[in-house]
DNA sequence: ACTATTAATAGTAACGATTGTTATTATTAT
DNA sequence: ATAATAATAACAATCGTTACTATTAATAGT
């Protein structure tokens, strides 16, 4: 079991480019791309050195984990608490604001004996190149 | 991309058996469990077979495929819309209903280019056992 | 009921994503 | 400076799942 975020992290090349490289894109990247990005600048980087930091930093607070379906977990450097849209073609996952002013938490406790925690609601849809593509194909 | 139920399936002996100790459960079990559970009837089935089956079983709509969150996939007999509430410590599954009378797909709609398709609601907290287990240890 | 067709099976190998392990290197505290 | 600690690269191991292949069993047509 982890320590929470009074754990002082310390800042190292390798984990300041990945923090940088998945600050730098909306795009959701999973593991293999951060590393896939990072490597650009930092050849000698190793993937399990980009999976343990990814895990560090989640842990910590400063990136968050997607679980949004599909094999891979991704990664949002936003901590915001937004909800996400996976590409049903593609895989790809965007950002998406929802405004319902809802306790959903507090509907849950209504019908369940769990201690309810947390929410999290998420879209499956089609992207917009998919779209395209699917426009020009046909 | 499967075909939709008019696909005719060939309901051996083993199918039904998974969809039999699926059916009668409400644990949402993983393929592992499951396969556990039907090998007590039939010892000499195969790990694959399950996956298999539970795969089409899924695609003709006979069940449902749930990703809730955590490694593995869970399986629903109940084909119902309801949501899900996974246990953060020991990762069980349980049912909820919630009544929100909100156009989930509208609402993402006003705020994205996908093509929105469904959404999916989930929740995460401490399952009555788990809950009790606390108790009894501090 | 009998046989041909064809899907489904058991067993096992292979796979991708992730997590450990370990010896080495870098960073921080003394 | 040097000892202590943490992070790293390289690689092995694991986990959940899917693919392969020879054999068996469910259905369709007689």
């Amino acid at each position: 079991m982890k320590l929470p975020t009074n754990t002082k992290i310390r800042m190292t090349r390798q984990r300041q480019q990945i923090l940088d490289q998945l600050a730098g894109v909306k795009t959701h990247p999973t593991a293999d791309e951060l590393y896939q990005m990072v490597r650009k600048q930092m050849p000698r980087i190793s993937l399990g050195t980009v999976y343990r930091n990814l895990e560090i930093l989640s842990e910590s607070g400063i990136i968050q984990k997607l679980d949004v379906g599909g094999t891979q977990k991704r990664f949002d450097a936003d901590i915001s608490n937004h909800a996400h849209i996976r590409c049903v073609k593609c895989g790809c996952v965007g950002d998406l604001e929802v405004h319902i002013n809802i306790d959903f938490e507090a509907e849950a406790r209504k019908s369940c004996d769990f201690e309810v925690l947390r929410h999290r609601l998420e879209y499956s849809g089609i992207c917009p190149s998919c779209k395209d593509e699917k426009a020009v194909t046909m």
